[in-house]
DNA sequence: CAAAGCATGTAATCGGTTACATGATTGT
DNA sequence: ACAATCATGTAACCGATTACATGCTTTG
């Protein structure tokens, strides 16, 4: 699955511009599925080419315009089948693992420093994550799917925390004793 | 971190060919950075191309020629340069949580198809990592790091399974329900 | 006064995947 | 017989990241 996909994918939740879907992509799929404006205005630029989705320019002051897309009944159809035919699949690319796995590498201090900022920053997803149910109380309940997301992540985000948390002072300890021999 | 790197990083563990290198990845590095041959093969031609790796061809019958690349003191220098000015990132892609997210425009029983699927994948990289542990007892104990990348695959396996298994029926029915109406 | 937010885009580059190309041996 | 394992590589392609390019408004 590609950005194209997952934009008409936030689009069939309602008309934005690149902008907002930028946005869109921050608060809801950042843990999941990150992109840049760089993947997602020529995503853009090729689904309206395609007929997948339409835009209309909004006039703007002290900007360029706004150009604010929507999805077509194509649009929609192609999402709907790219989904249908997608596997499951789940990647992760761990700089922080291969940090540890070569820890006797590592000087101890900076061992510490790593397991650290991995863990503020697994703390802040969680958080992220815990804000969104709080975030869109206006929009009525969440829907099950979305408390499905979040409170997964939420529960995979809080084992790693607490697993870095129970085990980094013996790792770190174990490797001074390794560096100092 | 590329390719590239995470080879230097291997052979640092031992001399390898190419071929050799690929099983250690699939088997070590698998959860949390995959690698293929079209990446591995260029990447220790370019190193040796560098001088951080030497190679000595081992003739073969019937096959072609193996060949053993050892790390040179250029090499270990380069991957522990790497290693010390890596920041600790920890990337996913989910093509599941895309699906998940989209619970609504999928067919219920294909959602249900989608749960358990993920649900098989993780508990074999799961059983995969905890075997780590028994596959390996000649080299001795495991090393404290070695210790401390599987306990946290662990942990983290296990707490997603537990969290698909708990909440994919409800999931299911909700939105059997929402399409229903 | 500086930083963050709003708003759009392009071009170069980089790295990785996939498919292709070859072929013997061993296990089911 | 057929699949898997051993063993190496190349070339085309694809998708994403990064840097560049511009510039006003709001907030701290």
């Amino acid at each position: 699955m590609d950005v194209k996909t997952l934009t008409l994918g936030v689009l069939c939740l309602g008309e934005a511009s690149g902008y907002e879907i930028k946005k869109r992509f921050e608060d809801a799929f950042q843990h999941f599925f990150a992109a840049g404006f760089g993947s997602i205005y020529p995503a853009l630029k090729k689904a309206e080419e395609e007929g997948l989705v339409t835009c209309t320019e909004v006039p703007q002051e002290g900007r360029p315009d706004k150009k604010v897309y929507r999805i077509t009944a194509a649009g929609r159809a192609a999402f709907a089948a790219e989904l249908a035919a997608t596997s499951p699949e789940h990647k992760v690319r761990s700089e922080f693992l291969v940090l540890i796995y070569f820890a006797h590498l590592l000087p101890p201090a900076r061992l510490a420093e790593v397991l650290e900022e991995r863990q503020r920053g697994f703390e802040e997803m969680r958080r992220m994550v815990e804000g969104c149910d709080v975030e869109c109380p206006e929009a009525g309940e969440l829907t099950p799917a979305l408390r499905f997301v979040a409170g997964y992540a939420t529960a995979v985000f809080g084992a790693a925390i607490d697993y870095i948390d129970a085990h980094k002072g013996e790792l770190v300890d174990a490797i001074k004793e390794g560096s100092s021999r």
